[in-house]
RNA sequence: GCUGGGGUGGCGAAAUGGCAGACGCACUAGCUUUAGGAGCUAGCGCCGAAAGGCAUGUGGGUUCAAGUCCCACCCCCAGCACCA
């Protein structure tokens, strides 16, 4: 027999099933279709870690054992591939390093990784391999992007980055440590750039929604709704003691009748202001080039180059046109009107007669009418440079009977000015008017009247609020810096720009230490309880979250509650905790009754310990208990009581519990129900000095110390609850629901009942906020898909036209970052003819995020080489949903919130129907260095893959990857167990080898001890148990069983051929060359992958003999054998007989008896 | 701080409320041997000579019976981090 001998085995095995294509997944089988998917790994240098192979070993076990068909017997079609998610940092800066070009290293990269995976055996369909770095493959991560801009999901605004200044570069927020960069050690700066944006938001509640009934890790989906994070709320104002100003605003508009109109609008709306325009304030020739980005960008260039010419205020509109559902833009829709003419040789009479018959084309193409969106954008600048801007979108139709004019004075967004026959833009109503207006004027609103609006989601707080926080960057705050409108003006000035050179990572790295300015000169009115209340400024509150202020009520809410200690703000309660004893609940029909009471904490002079009276009656231990009597303060009571209960003279009260606690309970010694509003007072004795005691009160209860470690013993359950908590880390605030207090005509109810009826009060509206932010997608880094625009100093943003991708990313002599984008410095990338006008224009210089190419790979997989389609919707509907996805727990957030998105932006193109892409989902656990430390390099504690299965073997390391721990627990390596797993296949090599030569080893001939033995049952058993434990990722026990299994088999008779066939089969899964090399030598042709897993006989399974156990009170005193027909009465009969247990039970009587079938007596005496 | 997941022999770990430590490593003793990280046999939680007792982070509780369920606390790991 040879001996067993994987290198030889392996590399055959591997090469057949490559060459042969064995594992090519059909499009068109006739059996069920399976999608597996694993992470496709990102090439490293490195090459792969252990991590890896851990994941990828248990997908394979699965996909070999799901072509098998199973436990269900059902073989399946499994489309199970391989990638590169190639593109990124950093090989970007391995490549800087050392002087080489990316491409290049992650050619070699790739090749090594390959190289890696396949020397481990695992089955992949190796013609679907992508590459994210290959120009077919981001050629459709290209056309993604161009698709997401089209439907107005990627857009371009300023945002806060993180910018090293010695690299020159944005850094991602990973690559920050403490403040700092990862790689130089730079204090990093934030600075503001313009970037893309996608609009991921717009997706938060189906993103949320959908989440509910999949098959994913519970701690998986809670954190993605953490991500998203929606809460619902109400939108509270809070009116100001500040009047409203009276102001005259500039509108940035030639237009008299546009001024007029506008006029009456903020009449309507209430504000005092009166428009003029640039020529009321002596501006003459106002005309802004048209050349901003957006509409909202545009507004704003406008009204800030007036507002560089007048004191005013200043006020400017903009206005543009968007097809829906036709492949053109508005510079499209003028382009294609004009059909290349250029525009300064026609006349407007030509120019609107051509857009006139354009659109009648357009409608007519579409029977008559189109859906179209007609979108303004407002801004509005206030002397001091502050800008308020707002979108605003209103669907319209156009249909073939359009008649109009071209007006001209707006070049760029040129509209047909039609005189309506049909439903156009310009039939806009005052109040449609009004309605998009709202967002403006609310922010002009906010600005300049006298309220400030707060997102909460405890309306039911509100009669507590007894302050308000705003923001750094609230827009009233700065407003308010910018008028010298303060007392303190400067002191606030000051906060805000310290709060503002703080990056986010900088605040999150400081102690939670809260600081804060209060804005002296101006209050806000609580509009519960009409009282004024003071208005604060702190970085506690995030100006990018809900409305940038917050109600403070810090008697129910932490933070409030540490900035209200720390700056000696009022505390009021407004919420009682109420709680209910649940052993002493308040009983039916009896009297009830309410008291205002107080317990009282006394404590030892010298010890840490708490006075308790122990009843002589009842057996519980309370504090010094009392009611407050009429005109008595709390404190008074306590006082008056512990005289009263204990006699001590020398008592100095310390302090009261922060929050008065509403309970109920039966009241045994007076035999009625009590609903108590306690109050909880803390007191320290001077001296033990004590007067006599009543001789009633000597009746009623001893005097006891209690440790303060078992507060928890007294009696009432508010001081089991809060008492502990109160010793140990002092005051603190009630963040919970109770029953109101302090609240006007809402005292007394339950506050979660009252929470809406409260915000309705007020006039608040209910408003749902997301944490979700939208994506930020562009990089300034060279190893990456190139953003697929065009800038046009006449057309603005163009998108690439489809045709024309992919936009290949060029090779650079120098791409090392230097503060701009790498491809800006290329004069061969950057210059491109406008695709709109055909001048002189620029490509984007920037690349997207790689999240963005992984975001959509298992897609490509169904349909790998299509070269006229990102993918063919009939193969993706084949494959999709992936029935399983196997990941690391790291991705548990963003790849996956992406990769939801997408598959739902695809959705909404009509591409798939699927809205989830991955109903299964499970994360491997980590793989940690023998001292139980994560693998690092620089820790020098990392395993290489290479040299193990050098060493062992593929099919001992898989074995033992997966023998090692659960597979979703962190496990870490021990070189020493491999052997275990090593010895377990050469055993099992030896005897299936050696059993199918009829020549099994001398030695195991000889084990053989009861030729008798029944093992067949065991074989069945193994059977169903390893294919239960693969199906539930429980693969360690299933190796486990098969080594029970080797075990029994060495000392049994020998098995029959088919019964040895069962057992190579239920190897297989975990090691498939040395299971398809005996199976070869057992005369096989076929590959096992295509075999039916075994059935196991279900009367095989029975047992014939049961050990029952017997416990007397308890305790386990024998085990009886019976057979497995045994009947209760017998069993126990059985144990009465049983030594042991007579001599346990010592001759008492058995007060009861449980019997579990087939499995325990159990006696009490 | 919050949210998850954990805490079981010397180690990796098993265990639908029903014999805690399956399986494997290491270790001990013995056999065998082609002398090696080989194979085989037996042992292996702690205390105890034994009978027996004690043991699943700590302390309480529920139960005939708790690693498993409930309450409080401690520690470790991961993620989030002032989201109103």
């Amino acid at each position: 027999m040879d001996v067993y001998d994987p290198k030889q085995i392996e590399a055959k095995w591997q090469k057949k099933w490559i060459d042969e294509k064995v594992f090519a997944a059909n499009d068109n089988s006739s059996k069920p279709k399976y999608y597996q998917l694993e992470t496709f790994p990102y090439p490293s240098a490195a090459g792969l870690h252990m991590g890896h192979p851990k994941g990828y070993t248990a997908e394979d076990i699965h996909a070999r054992y799901t072509r098998m068909g199973g436990r269900a017997g059902q073989p399946k079609e499994v489309l199970y591939t391989m990638g590169w998610d190639a593109f990124g940092l950093p090989t970007e800066n391995y490549a800087i390093k050392v002087g080489r070009n990316p491409k290049e290293i992650t050619k070699e990269n790739t090749d090594n990784f390959r190289r890696q995976v396949r020397m481990l055996g695992f089955s992949y369909d190796w013609d679907r391999e992508v590459n994210t770095s290959s120009p077919d493959y981001y050629k459709w991560t290209q056309w993604l992007f161009i698709q997401l801009y089209k439907k107005g999901l990627a857009y371009r605004a300023k945002s806060n980055v993180n910018w090293c200044p010695k690299d020159q570069t944005v850094l991602a927020n990973e690559q920050v440590v403490d403040g700092k960069c990862e790689r130089c050690g730079s204090v990093i700066e934030e600075r503001q750039m313009t970037q893309w944006f996608v609009k991921i938001t717009d997706y938060a509640e189906r993103l949320l929604e959908d989440l509910k009934g999949l098959d994913w890790p519970s701690s998986t989906i809670k954190r993605q709704e953490d991500w998203i994070g929606k809460s619902e709320g109400a939108e509270i104002d809070f009116p100001l003691t500040w009047p409203t100003p009276k102001m005259d605003l500039v509108f940035a508009t030639n237009n008299k009748g546009k001024v007029g109109r506008m006029q009456k609008l903020f009449k309507a709306a209430g504000l005092p202001i009166m428009l003029k325009t640039p020529e009321d304030v002596g501006v003459k020739d106002f005309e802004v080039v048209e050349d901003g980005k957006t509409l909202a960008e545009n507004a704003e260039k406008k009204a800030r180059s007036l507002a560089e010419k007048t004191p005013l205020p200043v006020f400017a509109d903009d206005t543009g046109f968007f097809i829906v559902g036709e492949e053109i833009d508005p510079v499209t829709v003028k382009r294609n009107a004009l059909g290349g003419v250029d525009e300064k040789k026609l006349s407007v009479e030509e120019i609107a007669t051509r857009m006139q018959s354009y659109y009648k084309d357009i409608a007519s193409r579409h029977g008559g009418a189109v859906d179209a969106e007609w979108r303004h954008a407002f801004c509005f600048v206030t002397p001091e440079k502050i800008a308020v801007s707002s979108d605003a979108v209103r669907p319209v139709t156009l249909t073939a009977e359009s008649k109009g004019a071209f007006d001209p004075t707006l070049p760029l967004r040129g509209m047909y000015i039609p005189k309506p026959t049909g439903k156009y833009p310009v039939d806009e109503t005052e109040e449609e008017e009004m309605k998009e207006l709202q967002p403006l004027i609310d922010g002009i609103k906010r600005l300049f009247t006298p309220s400030i609006k707060v997102f909460t989601t405890r309306p039911d707080t509100l009669f507590g609020a007894t302050y308000l926080v705003l923001a750094p960057e609230h827009p009233f705050v700065q407003a308010s810096i910018m008028r010298k409108a303060l007392a303190n003006t400067g002191d606030v000035k000051k906060y805000c720009e310290a709060a503002s050179h703080k990056t986010e990572l900088m605040r999150k790295a400081e102690e939670k230490e809260k600081t804060g300015v209060e804005l002296q000169g101006v209050r806000a009115i609580n509009p519960a309880t009409k009282e004024e209340i003071p208005i604060w400024v702190a970085d506690y509150v995030l100006g990018s979250y809900g409305t940038g202020a917050i109600m403070a009520v810090p008697a129910h809410d932490d933070r409030d509650f540490a900035f209200a200690k720390k700056f000696e703000l009022p505390i009021r309660q407004v919420v009682m905790p109420h709680v209910i004893d649940p052993e002493n609940p308040p009983r039916e029909r009896k009297q009830n009754t309410t008291r205002d009471i107080i317990h009282a904490l006394v404590k030892h002079p010298k010890e840490n310990k708490f006075i308790a009276l122990r009843s002589k009656k009842f057996p519980w231990l309370i504090p010094v208990t009392g009611g407050i009597e009429a005109g008595e303060t709390p404190e008074q009571a306590a006082l008056r009581e512990i005289h009263e209960e204990t006699g001590f003279k020398n008592v100095r009260f310390v302090k009261e519990f922060p929050f008065v606690i509403f309970a109920e309970f039966y009241a045994g010694h007076k035999d009625v129900n009590r609903a108590v509003t306690s109050h909880l007072l803390l007191f320290e004795l001077e001296n033990l000095d004590q007067d006599p005691l009543a001789q009633e009160e000597q009746e009623l209860h001893d005097i006891e110390w209690l440790d303060a470690e078992n507060v928890e013993r007294y009696a009432p359950m508010s001081e089991k609850i809060f008492v502990p908590r109160w010793l140990r880390e002092g005051d603190f605030a009630y963040a919970g629901e109770g029953t109101l207090i302090n609240s006007g005509d809402f005292t007394g109810m339950d506050s979660e009942d009252a929470k809406w009826k409260i915000a309705e009060l007020v006039g608040g509206r209910k408003k749902t906020q997301y944490k979700l932010r939208d994506w930020s997608i562009s990089r300034q880094r060279y190893w990456a898909a190139p953003i697929p625009m065009i800038h046009c100093e006449k057309c603005g943003i163009v998108p690439v036209p489809e045709d024309q991708l992919p936009v290949l990313l060029p090779d650079l002599e120098n791409y090392r970052p230097q503060g701009v984008a790498p491809l800006a410095g290329s004069k061969e990338f950057m210059p491109v003819k406008c695709p709109e006008c055909g001048g002189a224009a620029e490509r984007d210089p920037e690349t997207m995020d790689t999240f963005v190419d992984s975001s959509w790979y298992f897609f490509r997989y169904t349909d790998p080489h299509n070269d006229a389609k990102i993918f063919d919707p009939k193969k993706a509907k084949h494959w999709l949903p992936v029935d399983l996805y196997i990941i690391g727990a790291e991705h548990t957030v963003l790849h996956l919130l992406y990769a939801r998105f997408i598959t739902k932006f695809f959705h909404d193109l009509g591409l798939t129907a699927l809205t989830e892409p991955f109903t299964k989902l499970r994360h491997q656990g980590l793989i940690l260095a023998h001292d139980g430390q994560k693998m690092s390099k620089s820790k020098g504690n990392v395993v290489n893959p290479d040299e193990i299965v050098a060493e062992f073997g593929a099919d001992t390391t898989r074995m033992y990857l997966m023998f090692m721990g659960a597979f979703e627990d962190a496990t870490p390596w021990s070189p020493k167990s491999m052997l275990g797993v090593e010895r377990f296949l050469k055993r099992m090599w030896s005897y299936l080898v050696g059993a199918d030569e009829g020549k099994l080893e001398k030695k195991t001939l000889e084990k053989i001890n009861d030729p008798n033995k029944k093992i067949l049952s065991l074989v069945h058993k193994t059977i169903k148990k390893v294919g239960e434990d693969i199906e539930n990722f429980k693969f360690n026990t299933a190796i486990s069983a098969l080594m029970i299994l080797l075990n029994e088999l060495e000392t049994a008779a020998p098995l029959e051929k088919s019964e040895r066939e069962m057992i190579v089969k239920i190897l297989h899964p975990f090691a498939p060359h040395m299971a398809q090399e005996i199976w070869s030598r057992m005369g096989h042709e076929a590959y096992l992958d295509f075999e039916a897993w075994p059935r196991y006989d279900e009367k095989l399974l029975a047992e014939e003999k049961v050990k029952i156990i017997v416990q007397v009170n308890g305790r386990v005193r024998d085990a009886i054998e019976a057979d497995a027909t045994v009947t209760e009465d017998e069993a126990k009969a059985l144990a009465f007989a049983s030594e042991k247990v007579k001599k346990a039970i010592g001759g008492a009587t058995p007060t009861k008896i449980i019997y579990v079938e087939k499995k325990l007596v159990s006696i009490v005496v």
